[in-house]
DNA sequence: ATTATCTATAGATCTATAGATAATGC
DNA sequence: ATTATCTATAGATCTATAGATAATGC
């Protein structure tokens, strides 16, 4: 029964990854440990030699599935030097992002459980949108690195805001605006230069 | 036992308040009949008299909860009718209404857990959605109402996904953050007139 | 000897149903 | 007679723990 530590560790892997999919796809509450355990090829007593508590798994596989959505950016902007924003808005506001809920961006796929878990969860899924605003700062900057930080804020919570939105109506047509009209928003956002219009007001 | 059908008509319509705010609080699954109906003063057994099931309550406590937003939204506008979009913005992207959960906006949160429910609670967030956008258009509109609809999405997806990002973090300045971004972005967006670069690419 | 995983289970909770009770509505 | 609510419970599931098992690691 007992298994190597290299293997132990590698069971351990496996649950992670299950895990940050299983909680994206059917929320925090919305999966059980005999589940999770079992989709990793395992039983339920396995779990608490491995983590903690459920919340201990939240919060590492929350901080999992961030890493994981952060490759596939910079695969997408590595796969299009030129304009690496614009590649990342076609990925990110695309019906195939939308429908992928399950290896799709956690932020919006478990956002507003995020809100109700407790310091640990928030603080994987802090860092993962610290890194979200690292990459996009370059791309929106236009030079002063604080305008652009503000930028990157915005402009990435236009794209999470269009994908929830779009994956939380019926009506394809309506969904697929929000995609659409959130990319818009973004280019127009970046090609608007400096003119974030701070002064009005 | 038995109270009037008057009476019992309230109650329902108690425990329909109750739920649009424990829901919102807590999830969808954060919260069992029994705490939901002893919110209202009932027992656990008086529910399926009241409702066919959880999901029933859920789609139908999702519409309460959109339209008391709705309501509100509505009340700060009139309060300040030379600048309507203005006072939504600095209300909805408030410390305040990042505080309040419990009575806040259901789109931030309760979206990433529609995502995942059927196609009832998913109308009534469309409902909601689309009536939210009827709100903002004539405020974001500079003429051509499909313009205007298209930039009203794209102004609603920054304000949902500035007040999500901005309670998934832990940091409150990383937090405020996003909730002054999201407000710049809107107004930048909507002072930007026409400017949406629909011809880029 | 240690320990990763297993089976089994405690104790709580979940949704939903059944039948009793007592007040309404005809 | 009808029915809104109550108490009680079925049956499933949940998180977490306990002790057994069998392979690793010293």
């Amino acid at each position: 029964m007992r298994v190597s530590r290299r293997q132990a560790e590698e069971n351990r892997q496996t649950v992670l990854n299950v895990a940050s999919r299983l909680f994206r796809e059917h929320g925090f509450d919305g999966i059980g440990l005999k589940d999770l355990m079992e989709g990793a090829g395992l039983t339920q007593g396995a779990f608490y030699k491995q983590f903690a508590s459920k919340d201990d798994l939240a919060a590492q596989a929350s901080k999992r599935a961030l890493e994981s959505t952060m490759r596939r950016w910079s695969a997408v902007a590595a796969a299009n030097p030129e304009d690496p924003l614009e590649a990342v808005i076609s990925f990110y506001l695309s019906t195939g992002h939308r429908a992928e809920r399950r290896d799709g961006c956690p932020v919006v796929a478990l956002g507003s459980d995020a809100a109700r878990q407790g310091p640990e969860v928030k603080a994987s899924f802090e860092a993962g949108i610290r890194h979200y605003l690292d990459m996009l700062g370059p791309w929106v900057g236009s030079g002063k690195s604080k305008k652009s930080r503000a930028k990157a804020m915005a402009v990435l919570s236009t794209m999470v805001g269009a994908v929830l939105l779009s994956r939380a109506v019926n009506d394809e047509q309506l969904s697929k605006q929000f995609l659409q009209a959130g990319a818009e928003g973004v280019r127009a956002a970046v090609s608007n230069g400096d003119g974030q219009s701070e002064t009005r007001q």
